[in-house]
DNA sequence: ACTTTACTATACGGTCAAGTATCGTGACGG
DNA sequence: CCGTCACGATACTTGACCGTATAGTAAAGT
């Protein structure tokens, strides 16, 4: 095994510089997608050399692939004062709905889903792992929480799987659509309209009574 | 107004040609999107000249735009023995449910899909006709249904426009995402199980009791 | 026949971008 | 201080591809 402080002769890697390769890569391919972001433009914006570049990433392909994988997964980070209580479903799912609804008007997030449904079939395993570690996380969070809410007696015993699948697809209509589109994101408090339609129609059909 | 059969001088236009040209173009950029289809590619494969090609669209872009201008929505378009019964919404939304997933599912759909949003911020007008003919008529489609049913006192009022929204949307999870992403797509009795869950939790909420 | 238009085939110009090669400089260890 | 590696700058090679130009053929009207 190396060691991760293996003393090399020469002059040492600057971590600092992968860094904003890979920032300047994530604004270009989430804004313009894969295609039309060149590599001349990340050197300039990042401020690193192209030769550099290379011999972080290989190839466009593998810059790119670095750049997906890079996570960020706010939707179960807790402020203070909000917490996944069981009893209480209606109040947390819209706790839940309002961090989806964020995550989702994120610029860099629609970015991410643009720029890998336009990968479909030529980056197969970016955009599985993408899934893996995307949507599928987030619907296995959002099952984790229905079943303590199950357990605790709050909501009808149901396929709590297929449950969360629905929860989170109610963010996915019309509104999602024409800002994925490009054709403007709605008001706050459209969304906060949506949350709450969405927890109402979920509540209905799960809930106790 | 010039005559639908105008004598002009010379040899007349073969509408065959175009056909065949929006054929192939379909193909080329719903399989592999705008950037990495080319012209000669398209010519190649629809045995059209690349000049005629020019001759009908000046450019590029002019040809996706006729590609993504064709319509073919066919989720309202019912059987023998299917009817948009406002008395039965829970069989009439697993109709539509069933044609919804239907096209949803579709190869060519979901290319429509990719290209789009991969597009957004690019071919505003595109992406804006493909919203207004897409998904704003199918949430139109389903809001009139679900007025229908609610004035037959078959659903309970409520907001028909959000729960249209509503209704599609629950499609449009895991499951969509994944084909979406190129990763495969479910098997029939997963879709009819989905639908049958889907119409199930709707109908909870919104139904008569 | 003659003109006019549609179309094919092919080659070309110009641009853009991926990846490389070269030279020079800076940083670190021994 | 010297070898080694990291990095910048820049020019270059190579290929793809959009859009055009040219020359010739096919099909229609007059």
């Amino acid at each position: 095994m190396t060691e991760p402080t293996l003393s090399r002769p020469g002059r040492p890697r600057d971590p600092e510089r992968m860094r904003r390769v890979i920032d300047a890569a994530s604004r270009q391919f989430l804004e313009q997608g894969f295609e039309r972001t060149s590599m001349d433009a990340v050197a300039r914006e990042s401020g690193v050399s192209k030769m550099t570049i290379y011999s972080y990433f290989p190839t466009k392909a593998a810059l790119f692939e670095a750049v997906i994988g890079q996570r960020t997964d706010t939707v179960f980070d807790l402020d203070a004062g909000e917490t996944l209580e069981p009893r209480a479903p209606a109040a947390t799912l819209s706790v839940i709905g309002r961090r989806f609804l964020a995550l989702m008007r994120a610029d860099e997030v629609m970015g991410r889903h643009r720029v890998l449904f336009a990968a479909a079939g030529i980056q197969h395993e970016a955009c599985a792992a993408f899934f893996r570690q995307g949507p599928e996380k987030l619907i296995g969070g959002v099952r984790d929480y229905l079943d303590q809410a199950v357990a605790a007696g709050a909501l009808r015993p149901h396929d709590t799987r297929v449950a969360a699948d629905q929860f989170l697809s109610l963010f996915l209509g019309g509104s999602h659509i024409r800002a994925m589109l490009g054709l403007g994101k709605p008001s706050p408090e459209e969304d906060a309209r949506l949350v709450q339609a969405n927890v109402d129609l979920f509540m209905r059909a799960y809930g106790m009574l």
